[in-house]
RNA sequence: GCGUCGGUGGCAGAGUGGUCAAAUGCAAUUGGCUGUAAACCAAUCGGUCUUGUACCUACGGGGGUUCAAAUCCCUCCCGGCGCACCA
């Protein structure tokens, strides 16, 4: 008799592993115990914890979940575990400044927003969305204080950020102590085989460690590359403002990539990119060689805007942005308003500045004209026929006479 | 509670009675150069208009001294650090 098994398949080829083993991958901790996990066929468990303090994912954060997509190329469990109820502390990792704490509010519509954006990228069927106020909320002051004395004073404060801010006099709270003590616990709720992460190494370190204290294997930390932000210098960030955001819209995504530094081009394909590692090696040779970057970034900025978006919306992103800068015609789309003829500039163009005074400076500066050619310099400049003003190189406004 | 240091523009951080709409750096905006960049150079970077060494608003809040206050005084609020009280 045969037991028809249902069971999904997981796929143990040695080169793929590698691949996700050293592909966009720093670092991983019990990399030769994740090996054979890989190998043995079993369906593992990869845990992707993240802090809900800003509703936004960014390009940089889709590193690590297209590692992740990777696992579940293989067969694997995605745990996307959203960290609702460490969200409420904040965690110290890389600050120096104790995070503001989130409301209750704030935290569920960022959690909300948080599950539609992963799923551009993630695959539904293996992947467990958890929040770990599912068990922090239940867990008792005696359970709590028991995890507690699993670790000591030192490995806590030992952690750089705590040192940084010693250092300095500054504050360290004692709510963000306990932040890698809940993070760790984590693992061991989930029973994770592994954790992608880019920035949480200490954090997921206890998780390890908890792990170990509850008689579970510890977890395999995989540490991503950090994708630089379009600044070309920092991290990307969204509190740097250096960031892409995977909700940006495609025209907004595609320039937000032409505008990067040349030297991080090739880093944004291995790293934001779905480009075979040979295809990206063409393009180096191509760079090498005296190929026009500009021409190699619309590429990236193709590819990077197809992840996200259809394949054609890449393709309109590209037209529009060599009609808007290229050209330095308008962009389709552009808001449209409607005016007595005579108007005065200030009036019709208010919207687009922040002040009349800025608009005078701008004139000052020549950088208000018609898109005709036509500059502006005249700080009385009336309105007296249909027009497209554009101000600098972004800001358009379609001007129809009543 | 006591002591002490501090609260200045998006951020960092000067300024201790007029020359302060406030140095400097970062960020930002605009122009130039380009490849659309980056880097670099230059200008701008509270508001209003009649563009003037004009007016209004602004250096945690309120009040005061003064011809004149970010700057001095009083008071309140907030924060750091140190010490202690209570327990």
């Amino acid at each position: 008799m045969f037991l028809k098994k249902k069971t999904s398949q997981i796929i143990t080829n040695s080169l793929e592993i590698e691949k996700l083993l050293t592909n966009n991958v720093e670092e991983i901790i019990g990399v030769d115990e994740l090996r054979k996990k890989l190998l043995s066929g079993r369906k593992l468990r990869i845990k992707f914890g993240v802090d809900i303090t800003r509703p936004n994912i960014h390009i940089g954060h889709a590193v690590g979940l297209r590692k992740l997509r990777e696992f579940q190329k293989l067969g694997h469990t995605v745990i996307f575990l959203i960290g609702d109820a460490t969200t409420r502390i904040g965690d110290p990792s890389g600050r120096d400044k104790t995070r503001p704490l989130l409301t209750e509010k704030e935290i569920q519509k960022n959690s909300k927003t948080y599950t539609t954006q992963v799923e551009k990228i993630l695959d539904a069927d293996k992947t467990e969305i958890r929040r770990n106020s599912e068990w922090f909320d239940k867990m008792s002051m005696f359970d709590f204080i028991k995890l507690l004395t699993f670790v000591t004073h030192s490995q806590i404060i030992n952690r750089e950020a705590f040192q940084k801010r010693i250092k300095e006099g500054k504050e360290i709270f004692a709510h963000e102590l306990i932040y890698p003590i809940l993070q760790g616990y984590d693992s061991v709720v989930l029973k994770a085989d592994a954790a992608v992460h880019a920035d949480q190494l200490f954090n997921e370190h206890f998780g390890r460690m908890y792990q170990e204290k509850f008689k579970q294997e510890p977890q395999a930390i995989i540490t991503v590359s950090m994708l630089v932000g379009i600044d070309g210098k920092n991290k990307m960030s969204k509190s740097l403002d250096n960031y892409i955001g995977i909700t940006d819209n495609s025209n907004d995504m595609f320039g937000k990539v032409m505008s990067i530094p040349d030297n991080i081009i090739l880093d944004y394909f291995r790293m934001a990119t779905d480009m075979p590692i040979y295809e990206i090696d063409k393009i180096k040779t191509k760079l090498e060689s005296g190929a026009n970057p500009k021409d190699i970034k619309i590429i990236l900025a193709k590819e990077i805007v197809k992840i996200y978006y259809e394949e054609n919306e890449a393709q309109k992103a590209k037209e529009n942005f060599t009609k808007t800068f290229a050209e330095r015609g308008a962009p389709e789309n552009i808001k449209e308003i409607i005016v007595n003829k005579g108007t005065s500039i200030y009036d019709a163009v208010l919207e687009l500045v922040k002040s009349k005074n800025e608009l005078r400076r701008l004139i000052g500066d020549g950088a208000v004209s018609e898109v005709n050619g036509n500059k502006i310099n005249d700080i009385y400049f009336k309105i007296e026929k249909d027009t497209i003003l554009k101000i600098g190189k972004r800001r358009f406004l379609k001007i129809k006479i009543k």
